[in-house]
DNA sequence: AATGATCCTTGATTGACTCAAGTAAACAGG
DNA sequence: CCTGTTTACTTGAGTCAATCAAGGATCATT
């Protein structure tokens, strides 16, 4: 999403502050992967292939269509980033993996993405303690 | 976007939440306007109407081509949503703003997209005032 | 008037996303 | 074993967002 998400008239400050967080936020991760030639959808894949899994537990975890992910895996291999090997257990299944390239350019995302590390280090340990305790209690 | 933003491995706890925090109201933000049958991109920019303006201050405020605009505002418009007057003062320029029927859908937009709203009543007014603090102190 | 900037639209292209179908392999039950 | 069903993934068609390049119209300046 390029377009920031609200806001509709936001009733409280607290609201308003969530917004501009999340505003920001995405459009940090929408430049970091720009900066490697990286749609935000492609960095998230790469960023969930630590360990080698299945299209299908993607799709899962990324709550989209499997066909979705297929295409954008697709994309990732077309870069040289990710394979898709058969999987020897289920021949129906493949394990899609990053490659050495895939790794390096994940590592590159990682130090680009620089927002939420900054972020929370310009507050204290206590205070980062704090946030980390309303955010979840926020979250419910 | 649908898919999440992040995670690259979040070093901290704080950064961890603060990635919770975005995806769940990205994905929230997206339901509500797919409950209305509007992409969050429409959502968005029938959001921020509440007074007419002209294509370019759209553009500017939301961070995006002028030609993208175009786009939105004409489904917008194609949907009833919003007209496209033109501009008395500048006749190279239209204002845009909401119909009656544009102004019912985003106040139903505003009361499907329950998110902010909810995770900052979970809060006593001071833990709001206290995450406010603390996000804007996050934000630099 | 002529020039140049501004406002917006059009057209072309890419990518994300979804849905409906389809293939192939695994996995029953008889 | 077959046979039917489910599972894993791909393909194809279609929509929308987004960007870029180019163009038309109008304004603003000289």
């Amino acid at each position: 999403m390029a377009l920031p998400s609200g806001p509709v008239t936001t009733s409280s400050e607290a609201e308003a502050v969530l917004f501009d967080l999340v505003d920001v936020y995405d459009r940090a991760y929408e430049a970091a992967a720009a900066e490697l030639s990286l749609s935000p959808a492609q960095a998230c894949v790469l960023g969930r292939l630590d360990e080698r899994r299945g299209m299908g537990a993607l799709a899962d975890e990324l709550g989209c269509d499997a066909s979705n992910v297929t295409q954008i895996v697709a994309r990732l291999e077309a870069l040289g980033l990710v394979t898709r090997e058969p999987n020897p257990q289920d021949r129906r299944a493949r394990l899609v993996a990053r490659t050495p390239e895939g790794d390096e350019i994940n590592r590159r995302f990682a130090t680009a993405f620089t927002f939420a590390r900054t972020a929370v280090g310009r507050l204290s340990p206590d205070e980062q303690d704090q946030l980390t305790a309303l955010l979840r209690k926020a979250l419910g």
